[in-house]
DNA sequence: GTCTATAAATAGATAGAC
DNA sequence: GTCTATCTATTTATAGAC
């Protein structure tokens, strides 16, 4: 619906309160009443919006369902795994900036998409990822490190590198890589830092 | 100023369109009309808390001014200078959260504040740190990596963790770690990532 | 389903007394 | 310096016609 995509674009932008409904009719081509129409309260609206998004859009692409991923745990080929996990996740985050924005936004403003998306996707990441790092370090193909602590870090490679395209980078000119080269450089510096 | 102080606070935790002057007034213990006093717009105020953060709060702590770091490099001692310099942030970011968080509500608003810091402090650390490494390539002691990609996976772990510490994990207990544990293992998995 | 008109509440900001 | 009272514009939301 054209209210719906306007307001997701809008509120990515400037949060929820900054929104305002008029801005929104204006920018779906309606008036303000046929919005409250749709939904009863801005606030409703709001939490179609992370519905919509919550499941439709970040939660979908699980990486353990990504079969290049199965396929490459299973061979143990630890460059691949996390060169692809980098990849698939930096195309996700670049193809749903909004759906990015919205939930930090969420997260400022505690809302609850923001529980919904760390029970959902981010603690899986965490439990899933973990347990392969766990494997090969028994194997001895990765030295002692707190696997958590390991996954924390290259999130925070991926998203901060997102955060940066999608806030900075865009006509700065700061960074300019392709997600191809950032993931293989990422993956590098993760596996060479913690392998034994 | 009391004013100040409750005013960074909520802006922090609502941004700046979620914070209006009436809850600014309660919450320092006045009347509107005293506000207007002392910041004749809201925009004033928020200004004059930039001004008063980014002077006294974040900026101030540059990497090469730590007499441990400037030593660190001339001994090239790698472990020592980003260990340093991981704790230094690490400890700023969570003594000023309520920066951290202004600064992210500046970045998705399109403040100034974001521009500011982003040219005063970011840049700076992206371009010393950047040399330091481009020497240690030169030197033998790292690999070929592009400069601004190592650092930016660098600080990609520390704002990251800082991030998740400050909005997911109290109470969660998901990664309970000291800033000298996570500093040390950030260190090593970034020098052994990209050294030769 | 959508609009015009309007109500009700809240926002930012000011006047003027103490 | 601070307050009470008030103003104006904006914001959310509704009524009722088409």
């Amino acid at each position: 619906m054209q209210i719906l995509e306007v307001a997701i674009s809008l509120f990515a932008k400037q949060g929820f309160s900054g929104t305002t409904t008029k801005r929104i009719a204006e920018a779906a081509g309606v008036s303000e009443a046929t919005v409250f129409k749709h939904f009863a309260t801005k606030v409703e609206l709001y939490h179609a919006i992370l519905d919509l998004k919550a499941c439709e859009g970040g939660m979908k692409t699980l990486p353990w369902e990504d079969p290049k991923i199965q396929d490459a745990i299973e061979r143990s080929d630890d460059f691949e795994v996390f060169f692809t996990l980098a990849k698939v996740a930096l195309e996700n985050q670049q193809e749903d900036i909004d759906f990015m924005k919205l939930l930090f936004h969420s997260a400022f403003e505690k809302h609850e998409l923001a529980d919904m998306f760390f029970a959902g996707f981010v603690s899986q990441i965490y439990e899933f990822m973990g347990s392969y790092i766990r494997r090969r370090q028994k194997e001895g193909a990765m030295r002692s490190v707190d696997p958590k602590l390991a996954m924390r870090a290259f999130m925070g490679m991926l998203i901060h590198h997102s955060m940066n395209n999608i806030l900075w980078d865009q006509g700065r000119r700061i960074l300019d890589i392709s997600n191809e080269e950032a993931a293989d450089e990422f993956a590098s510096i993760l596996l060479n830092g913690i392998k034994r």
